[in-house]
DNA sequence: AAAACGGGGAG
DNA sequence: CTCCCAGTTTT
């Protein structure tokens, strides 16, 4: 017996007494999961934390239990049901690889070049649904792993490096996942990570696996993975609320700005002079000083979107006539569910005194 | 190889 | 306030 093969043992022994109970987890640790329910709650996992997730996974899968209810729906509804998990491009990919795996017969593909050709779904999304689904021995690597396997070896570089050690932590995932059974181990590692092997705090003296952990023997668990740098940068810039006199709203996808690109929102321009009290020239892009009725500052929006620290000033303008104004007319009592976004919703509340 | 993509919560 | 989190896609 290998070492990995007992330090397995030892891990996923841990996982079946310590594991935490989740909508997406089965009662039975050893039945097949359902491939659609395995997919939908890894991909909303992604970079959002599990404790964001529990209600709108069980909503989502409350109003589309299958993938067929879920190519049927629109994409509005789709996305008002990704509302606070963010990255709003999952949804869409989501509902894109929905009514393509109907299209072709409604059933998921069982393998990974197939799987990862889907939108939406790469490596570790692949590998999931093939070990927890289909149970097959296939790997996965997500930032759980990568802490994981980072300080049993000390490795001092990241995956994303390079080719090289990306290779490295995909063999090492690869190595555990036929240590035993995948469908195990590929989850007992992400639980280990997340409660046990923590960024900080690590609680190495209740790690199963401690044996096997160099970072643990030499003392040095929070020295790995090695820091990667994140650097901050501040927007400021000013939402315009154009209405008209019904109090219809005027949203766009507003290109130039640097995030939020794809999504129907309030025209937003940075503009350093944001906070002068009179009508920013650059609002004369989109609306002309003749169209104008009124308008008036209403506040400012504080918010992050992934590294922009947003400060953005919100300008309510009613328009005399809709010439001119491209986009979509929406009234004020839609906007919540026409808007996604955290961001656009806080100028929405702005707009009331309007 | 690096940047873009969201939001909530912990410390 | 700063930082992190069950990645994927685009540039």
């Amino acid at each position: 017996m290998t070492k990995l093969t007992t330090a397995n043992k030892a891990l996923c022994a841990w996982f079946k007494k310590k594991r935490a109970e989740f909508p997406w987890r089965p009662l039975d640790l050893f039945s097949k999961r359902d491939p659609y329910a395995v997919w939908i709650s890894e991909t909303m996992l992604q970079q959002t934390q599990v404790s964001a997730v529990q209600t709108a996974y069980k909503k989502w899968m409350q109003d589309f239990p299958t993938v067929q209810a879920l190519a049927r729906a629109s994409e509005d509804d789709v996305l008002l049901h990704w509302q606070g998990l963010g990255y709003y491009s999952r949804a869409r990919n989501i509902h894109k690889t929905a009514k393509q795996v109907v299209q072709n017969g409604g059933k998921f593909p069982s393998n990974r070049q197939d799987l990862e050709a889907l939108p939406g779904i790469g490596a570790y999304t692949a590998g999931a649904i093939l070990s927890l689904a289909f149970h097959q021995n296939e790997a996965i690597l997500d930032g759980n792993l990568v802490r994981v396997f980072s300080r049993l070896s000390e490795w001092d570089f990241l995956p994303t490096k390079d080719k090289a050690a990306k290779d490295s932590y995909w063999e090492e995932a690869y190595n555990w996942a036929n240590a035993g059974d995948a469908f195990l181990t590929n989850e007992a590692l992400m639980e280990l990570g997340r409660t046990v092997c923590k960024k900080t705090n690590p609680l190495c003296e209740s790690c199963p696996i401690q044996k096997i952990c160099k970072a643990f023997q030499n003392g040095r668990a929070t020295a790995f993975p090695p820091q990667k740098q994140t650097r901050y940068v501040s927007w400021i810039g000013f939402a315009l609320a154009i209405c008209d006199s019904k109090g219809n709203f005027l949203l766009q996808s507003s290109p130039q700005s640097p995030f939020l690109k794809n999504q129907l929102t309030f025209p937003i321009f940075e503009y350093a002079d944001a906070f002068k009290n009179i009508f920013p020239g650059i609002a004369e892009n989109v609306i002309s000083p003749e169209n104008v009725k009124r308008f008036a500052f209403m506040g400012t929006v504080e918010h992050s979107i992934t590294r922009y620290k947003i400060q953005c000033r919100v300008l309510c303008v009613e328009a005399k006539s809709h010439k001119g104004l491209p986009g979509s007319w929406i009234s004020k009592q839609k906007l919540p569910q026409k808007i996604i976004s955290s961001f656009a919703q806080k100028i929405v509340i702005l707009t009331h005194d309007f």
